[in-house]
DNA sequence: AATGAAACCTGACAGC
DNA sequence: TGCTGTCAGGTTTCAT
């Protein structure tokens, strides 16, 4: 289901909710194999920490916990290091990675629990944190504090320079390395085509055949598709919606994808479909070259 | 090293 | 009504 800009749209959904909510219980349906962590693990260490924070790292929620009761330590410490040093982490993460069909929401205890429900938080505010995922392609993890290694790089704080440097001189298709997580986190099929689209770029080119000027554009490209798909909360193709149960509206702005056989947007072309590395790719044969 | 297919899952939908 | 086949926003693993 979720792309950046879905898992981003959620995550903050989440924080506006939850952040300085505690959780005080859980039930986890411990149906493999949503759990990288033991669900032992996660019910032993859950219940008990307030959540701090909720935000996205490349297509991961990452809900920053502390434990309930205690007070964040002073931070005379971080006085002597760089402006740079990171916040301190006080205490584990909770990963969750969405899959294709995951969903968080939050619910009225009294609400019944859907089918697929694999986990549900009870919080100190009365209110439920639910997991939901049918095709159990997501996953629940738990991590010490600063653990968690997201992948590569974020496509919205990285600089040109290092976009161009991470695909410059690859054999292997762009499109394969768009979606590779661990060169650039949080790009997926969706956004993938419609930001070749936007750059002039078949799927199947190798990398190593573009020009800067070429990388460059697509730099620019992601960063926009990524930008505006945000901000119209993200794309709702079949079932997602955001943390407050509301659709996107980025699919209303798509060029290609889903588009097969429709007419391109700036050529009239019809737009072609077709399957490598297992996924539909989706680019207009005149356009993109 | 690097491509690509298969596997992991369920549900929706089209066609017969 | 029901069967079969195809497709789906992701990632990992195994074979070539």
């Amino acid at each position: 289901m979720p792309e950046l800009p879905e898992v981003e749209t959620i995550a903050r959904g989440l924080h506006k909710r939850v952040a300085g909510d505690c959780i005080e219980d859980i039930w986890l349906s411990g149906k493999s194999p949503t759990f990288k962590s033991k669900p032992a693990e996660i019910a032993a260490i859950l219940p008990g920490t307030c959540i701090r924070a909720v935000r996205r790292m490349g297509k991961h929620i990452v809900f920053d916990l502390e434990s309930a009761g205690r007070k964040k330590k002073p931070q005379g410490i971080a006085k002597a290091k760089s402006r740079k040093a990171p916040a301190l982490v006080a205490g584990p993460q909770w990963i969750v990675h969405l899959g294709m069909t995951g969903r968080m929401v939050v619910s009225d205890p009294s609400e019944e629990s859907v089918k697929h429900t694999h986990a549900v938080l009870g919080l100190a505010s009365g209110r439920e944190l639910r997991f939901i995922d049918p095709r159990r392609f997501g996953r629940l993890s738990v991590v010490s504090a600063g653990n968690f290694e997201a992948g590569g790089v974020e496509p919205l704080e990285v600089n040109r320079e290092r976009f161009v440097e991470l695909f410059r001189g690859r054999k292997t298709p762009i499109k394969s390395a768009l979606l590779n997580q661990k060169l650039l986190r949080g790009v997926g099929n969706i956004y993938a085509d419609e930001s070749l689209f936007r750059a002039g770029i078949r799927p199947r080119r190798r990398a190593s055949t573009l020009s800067r000027e070429q990388l460059e554009r697509l730099y620019v490209s992601v960063q926009e598709v990524l930008k505006e798909a945000i901000a119209l909360g993200g794309s709702s193709v079949s079932d997602y919606v955001d943390a407050d149960g509301e659709e996107g509206f980025f699919q209303l702005k798509h060029r290609v994808y889903g588009r097969e056989g429709e007419r391109c947007l700036s050529c009239k072309t019809p737009i072609k479909r077709v399957v490598f590395i297992g996924r539909s790719s989706h680019y207009c044969p005149n356009c993109q070259k």
